[in-house]
DNA sequence: TCATTATTTTGGTATTTTGCGAAATAACGA
DNA sequence: TCGTTATTTCGCAAAATACCAAAATAATGA
């Protein structure tokens, strides 16, 4: 989970979840709603990746980015845990 | 609420936001109860400092740090939004 | 097979972060 | 005022991160 608060700490990664969110967004997609150059996002997204919190798959020569909502949801246990206050249903988190 | 995020991203800071959820501390007890030296620690203390998620207050030689609790709370509420889920207050965020 | 498009990997530099020991600061009590 | 305790600031090195241009890879279609 150190991997996940580590991949949220970036502007540009908090704003390609935002992005996301809406829908699946090839990386050229990305690169160009972002300024920045694409070898620099293609390095974010190793960053998200290695958090599981986005998932890719190959269409043609593009490559479409989504994010992966079971771990957005386990994450917001694990923020609810660090703030002390319990998940939606109300149990206690047993540590995977 | 960059500096919030970043703030997050260290597994130590994370363990001392953990702690002082259940009661206030010296920096001298979460020094011991971190295998870390107390000029780390220090640093640690300036950039939850500089995220508002703690205060401090001195008392004689020691000084106490305490959980800026609201500052936790818009915390959630920005994680949320991150999330695309509404906050407590049942509001959309705008999309950027 | 060759050219084209989309993306990643490589290689390099600059910046930031993390960590420590030594010295400085602050408050106290003798 | 001096010594002690608690903590921070300073100075510096090591490690991690972010960024880009150039080269490499992958898929496609002519």
């Amino acid at each position: 989970m150190q991997d996940v608060f580590q991949a949220l700490a970036s502007p540009v990664r908090r704003a390609i979840i935002k992005m996301l969110r809406s829908r699946d967004m090839t990386a050229g997609d990305i690169a160009d709603a972002l300024t920045i150059s694409k070898p620099t996002l293609s390095g974010h997204f190793n960053v998200l990746k290695a958090a599981n919190l986005v998932h890719q798959r190959r269409e043609g020569t593009t490559i479409i980015y989504g994010l992966n909502t079971s771990v957005m949801e386990d994450l917001l246990a694990d923020f609810l845990d660090l703030m002390g206050k319990e998940d939606a249903r109300g149990q206690e988190e047993i540590q995977p």
